[in-house]
DNA sequence: ATTCTTGTTAATGTGCTGTTAATGCTTAAA
DNA sequence: TTTAAGCATTAACAGCACATTAACAAGAAT
């Protein structure tokens, strides 16, 4: 698999060689061209390693880190900054940053930090973190969370498990008696009545993308469909 | 558990100033003034962060990193480099450091250098960092001081211990047993009555920021959100 | 000894969740 | 086509989880 690296930098030509330097290093990149755009790739995307440039057009690299650092505090950031001041360092770092470059910058240098941080976050972060995503959805397991780049729906448990194993089974049929043995831990007559509510009611968290369904199989039990 | 950190110099007015710091910031300090020196500690003692000048008198920063990285590939090197020399820098990279720092440097951004690096190494440092901002808010866990630009007001160690653990965990859900071993030590049914008096607490204490709310979520835990 | 501080327990009121119930619709077998 | 079982959706509800304030007990400070 390789690293997701989002990339946001305002000027046109160092943007192309650095992000033509970076994919042809192996690394798929997306990139923005400023700071609002950026805030809406990072509620949609998930990503491996940050790069975000300090100065943008509109809203700078320091608020963009900020905002990220809401939905993720383990991805490494690295700043780019034009001047060297030491404040501008600490700020950085004090965000949660990881490290900076000043410009103009070795593009040799960023590739060697990026592989730093990559290993580093593989060795202190094996595990995969929860979270999913399924057609404009981004689902966290952990926090009961599921959001698109409009809205946020916060889960209860039993929600958040219960689309954890549909997902996991996504495009497969699932019978009620294994929803139930895995998501209630018991299959009990009863207890379908109430899936059959869990179910309803994820339906409606889900409606806003039409590829997604949640399809009944009659006599059978479900299937979580994406196209 | 205090850090353990081995730092290499041999300007000695330098590190006394940068080893009392370290010191002060809770950190335990072995210190080489040579490289040799260096060879023979890294051999019988474990650190958890190495800072190396790269020029010493005998045997360079690099040679003892290179050392360093036979017995060792995970624990973080930082070098400080005199000069700001691309070659030096991607040197040390390749070496297998994970940082360095431009002499003159200041003792605050190598503190937050530390801190990130132990940060993802997951080791704990029980005193740093000092200060933890959040909102309007400025939070000295060691001197248990929660304080707004209007006022002040002193908390108790555990409620300080538990505003550090949501601090930390920021916009995470927090299970109610992992708060209670954290902050507690242990997980007890009637200690949760108390976990509650506490975070009812901490949001009276909070209130004067409303970007900062610490969110139940119900049958789960907690979560400290800022906006 | 007494006062203060601090963490736990108790008391009381509120809110949320998962289940059950009610109602109408769909499916598939007779 | 009929009919019984299965499913979808909304609403209602009981039980428990939580919020808040107050009271309390044990230890520390004076």
């Amino acid at each position: 698999m390789k690293a997701h690296l989002l990339y946001v930098e305002d000027d046109k030509s160092l943007s192309f060689v650095t992000r033509d330097n970076l994919e042809h290093q192996g690394y798929r990149i997306t990139h923005c061209i400023n700071g609002s755009e950026a805030l809406e790739v990072i509620k949609r995307e998930q990503f491996d390693l940050c790069i975000f440039d300090v100065m943008l057009p509109d809203v700078d690299g320091f608020t963009v880190a900020k905002e990220f650092r809401k939905f993720d505090t383990e991805v490494p950031i690295i700043f780019l900054t034009a001047k060297s001041l030491k404040e501008d360092r600490i700020h950085g770092l004090k965000l949660g940053a990881d490290d900076y470059m000043t410009k103009p910058f070795s593009i040799e240098e960023l590739i060697l930090k990026i592989e730093v941080f990559l290993r580093r976050s593989k060795i202190t972060n094996p595990k995969s973190p929860i979270r999913f995503r399924l057609g404009k959805y981004l689902f966290d397991h952990a926090n009961l969370n599921l959001s698109t780049p409009e809205e946020e729906k916060q889960l209860t448990q039993k929600e958040a498990d219960l689309l954890r194993f549909l997902i996991e089974n996504k495009n497969k049929v699932l019978k009620r008696s294994a929803i139930l043995e895995s998501v209630w831990g018991e299959d009990d007559y009863f207890l379908g009545r109430s899936l059959d509510v869990f179910i309803s009611r994820l339906r409606k968290y889900l409606q806003k993308d039409e590829h997604i369904r949640i399809e009944n199989i009659h006599g059978v039990g479900f299937r979580l469909q994406e196209d």
